[in-house]
DNA sequence: ATCCTATCCTGGCTGC
DNA sequence: TGCAGCCAGGATAGGA
C-alpha cells in the first residue's frame, strides 16, 4: 500500500511533468473521490489553475495551485490502499477504475485512478486544512531521537498502532511499521512509555534508514496495486525482513516469523528478536 | 486515554 | 470449474 516511500516516489516522478502546467479541464467519474465537494465546485476551483509546486507530506501528495501568479489553494491527493496516479498523453487508456482526469495545457492529462474508491483527491483553499494535524516528517531534521523518546513517553499506547497514527508520525503504514520495529528489536505490542531512550534512538535511526532505502528502490510492490506513475514496480519488497514472511525463518535468528493481528492489522514479527 | 468495532470497497484468494 | 465467503488495509467515527 502506498506509504511514505511510495508517495515520495510518485511525487518525484510526476513533479517534472506537472510543475508549471495549467489545468484546462476536469472530468470526474466518481464524485466521492472529491471528498465532499460537488463536481461543479471542484471544477470551478481547479480549472484554469497553474500547478506551481508538487510535494509530499506524510502519505499525501500536494500540488499548490496558482491563478495569475496568486496562490489559489491546493490539490491534495491520498491514495489510501489502491490509488494510482499517472500523467499521460490524452487518449491514454486509464482503464475502468479512472476516477478523475485533469487535462493539462501540454496535451497530457493527470489521471487519478482507484480500484477500491477509498482514495481521495481534494481541493482545499489551504492545504493545512488537511495536513495540519500530521505528526513530524520522519526524514526531516526535527524528527530527533530525543523528540521521539519524549513523544513515546507522552502516551501509553501499543507502539505499533502509535507509529501508524499519522498525528504521531507522518507516513508510516503497516509495512514500514513492521519492518522498522523488527529492525529496532521492539515487539509491536510494547507499550510506548516503556521504551528506553537508547531503544527509541535506535527506532528513530532504523525508521529513517528503512524509509530512505525504500525510496531508493522506488517503494514496495508485492501485489497488483502499487506501481510508479511510469507503470513500474518498486523493488523494496525484496528487502522485507518480516512483512509477508509468516512462518519463514527470521533473517537474524532463524525462528519462524509470526503473524498476529494488532489494531485490526496483520502484524509480522520475530518473537525471539523483538522484546516487549 | 486507550482500545475495539464497523464502515468504506473490490480483486483475489480459500475452501467446498 | 464455479461460487460463496472471507481477507487485505488507511482513515475515521462511535461505543466500550
Amino acid at each position: 500500500m502506498p506509504e511514505l516511500p511510495e508517495v515520495e516516489t510518485i511525487a518525484r516522478l510526476i513533479r517534472p511533468r506537472l510543475e508549471g502546467r495549467t489545468i484546462e479541464g476536469c472530468e470526474v467519474r466518481w464524485t466521492r473521490t472529491l471528498g465532499g465537494l460537488s463536481r461543479p465546485a471542484f471544477a470551478k476551483a481547479v480549472v484554469g489553475a497553474r500547478l506551481a509546486r508538487v510535494w509530499r507530506r506524510g502519505k499525501y501528495l500536494v500540488a499548490d495551485l496558482e491563478h495569475a501568479g496568486r496562490s489559489r489553494g491546493a490539490l491534495v491527493g491520498h491514495l489510501r490502499m489502491t490509488g494510482r496516479v499517472h500523467v499521460e498523453k490524452d487518449g491514454w487508456d486509464a482503464g475502468p477504475y479512472l476516477k478523475v482526469r485533469l487535462p493539462l495545457d501540454d496535451g497530457a492529462s493527470f489521471y487519478f485512478i482507484d480500484v477500491r474508491k477509498f482514495a481521495r483527491l481534494w481541493y482545499a483553499a489551504d492545504s493545512a486544512e488537511l495536513l495540519g494535524e500530521l505528526g513530524p516528517e520522519p526524514l526531516s531534521d526535527d524528527f530527533t531521537a530525543a523528540r521521539l523518546h519524549a513523544a513515546l513517553h507522552d502516551r501509553a499506547r501499543m507502539v505499533k498502532p502509535l507509529l501508524m497514527d499519522q498525528t504521531f508520525l507522518a507516513g508510516i503504514g503497516n509495512i514500514y511499521a513492521d519492518e522498522s520495529l523488527f529492525r529496532a528489536g521492539i515487539h509491536p505490542l510494547a507499550r510506548s512509555d516503556r521504551i528506553s531512550r537508547e531503544r527509541a534512538g535506535l527506532l528513530r535511526d532504523v525508521i529513517r534508514e528503512t524509509l530512505a532505502a525504500a525510496i531508493e528502490r522506488e517503494g514496495s510492490s508485492f501485489d497488483a496495486f502499487y506501481r510508479t506513475p511510469e507503470g513500474n514496480a518498486g523493488t523494496f519488497q525484496d528487502e522485507f525482513q518480516v512483512y509477508g514472511r509468516k512462518g519463514r525463518p527470521c533473517v537474524r535468528c532463524g525462528e519462524p516469523v509470526r503473524r498476529i493481528v494488532v489494531a485490526q492489522r496483520g502484524t509480522h514479527f520475530c518473537a525471539r528478536c523483538q522484546k516487549r
